[in-house]
DNA sequence: TGCCGACTTCTTGTCGACAATAAAAATACA
DNA sequence: TGTATTTTTATTGTCGACAAGAAGTCGGCA
């Protein structure tokens, strides 16, 4: 993975935004697992840039969060924080509920689109078994509704949350089922069709028990008892 | 106010944590108003700083959405946006609540004397009919509270919401009267007692309550109407 | 006089080099 | 042989200078 992304023509001030993006596909896609080292030096080699625009772009990923750097020393891919997992759960829970209540209010037709666009990628992903697709397929879904609900706060927290869960899910995915993922298009579809007939009650609760699906298949993963050898004669 | 921070004793990586903090202040306080441009020679002059330092914490402040870069033009401190105030006030509510209530829930004793420190100093600044001290001890008395919550996600979003808050008081604090700051400080002793009552609906109501009227006093300072030469004769 | 184009200037974006710091390695000592 | 201390090394943080882009200025032309 040595090729020097050689973009000769840098459009001036584009190569920031090129390797923000790109560092922080690699950091969600666990391409770049929780601990990594970031390199200045190496990424200045890869993208063939200066210094200065790399560590540009590495400040913005340490202001979300993504990266963790030590001072005068390293910096590196920050870790997954299993002991804050229950505030992950209850932001996350929260935000489901509240984007898809307001996407139940303030939608347009333009809007329900776009989701049924995502709707259908989580679909094919579904069909194809295709477990990475439906981890990104299914955040991209989700935050079509947040948008919908117009509210860029929550949109912001939202696809942070989101996509700090593709990292653990990713972590996780090998143990992906059949069963779940069929039943997770069920409940979008009848998300869309609350939202659509703008009943608030109702999206609200169907979002407050896809989140509890989805905390519960996470936290299943998380605590699953793996000890194949805690059976055997001593 | 040409006067140049000179902490010639730099200790290395300190010195943009300092223009970091200083500008958000002055950004939130006012000093640097909606529009204003940020140079960033004029900065490196004022800080004894390079411009990379200066431009870090630029780059950090953009993130935040503080500051908004023209690309190759121009940085200017971010315009408030009042098209999205409705968005404002919903996420700020739902903070205001949520916060709150896990407040209720999860406080330790310690929390408890936090709050109750700067409900003092609200208090304080209440009786000295201080304005710019209420706007912000009121501030720091709800992101207490946030932090006794113990959900890193609420808190890191109530604090900006919070902060574009104060800016737009600030804009209005002169229409500021006596009745409703004193009003404030009996709703936040209830607050509290309901947070040490570990009474989650109650903790919820009353912020709910706190919130709207919060909510309802930047409304009317918006729209209220000062066209005072509206009924000169012609 | 009015509009179009080259030129100037000012600010941002990028670069390569240097300084400081902390970990790792090497050395000295008990 | 083990520990403390010095030296080395690798990486980050900072710097001054240069390049590029955009706005404004000036001059030429119809």
């Amino acid at each position: 993975m040595d090729e020097t992304e050689k973009l000769q023509t840098h459009r001036r001030g584009s190569g920031v935004s090129t390797v923000y993006e790109t560092l922080r596909n690699e950091i969600i896609e666990l391409k770049l697992p929780p601990g990594s080292p970031i390199d200045e030096q190496q990424l200045s080699d890869r993208f063939a840039l200066s210094r200065t625009p790399i560590r540009e772009a590495l400040v913005r990923l340490a202001a979300e969060g993504l990266i963790t750097t030590l001072t005068n020393r390293a910096t590196i891919v920050s870790n997954i924080d299993f002991l804050g997992l229950p505030e992950f759960f209850d932001a996350l829970t929260l935000m489901y509920r509240v984007t898809t209540r307001l996407a139940a209010t303030n939608h347009t037709e333009g809007d329900i689109a776009a989701i049924r666009v995502q709707q259908k990628a989580f679909e094919i992903a579904v069909t194809n078994r295709d477990v990475l697709g439906m981890i990104s397929t299914n955040r991209d879904f989700h935050i079509a509704i947040a948008q919908a609900g117009r509210n860029r706060y929550y949109v912001e927290l939202f696809t942070r949350l989101l996509d700090e869960g593709r990292r653990i899910l990713r972590l996780y995915y090998s143990s992906f089922n059949d069963v779940l993922p069929r039943q997770y298009v069920g409940e979008h579809e009848e998300m869309i069709q609350a939202i659509i007939n703008r009943d608030v009650a109702r999206a609200d609760s169907l979002a407050s028990a896809h989140a509890d699906q989805i905390v519960g298949q996470i936290r299943s993963y998380i605590t699953a008892d793996s000890r194949q050898t805690a059976g055997l004669a001593l």
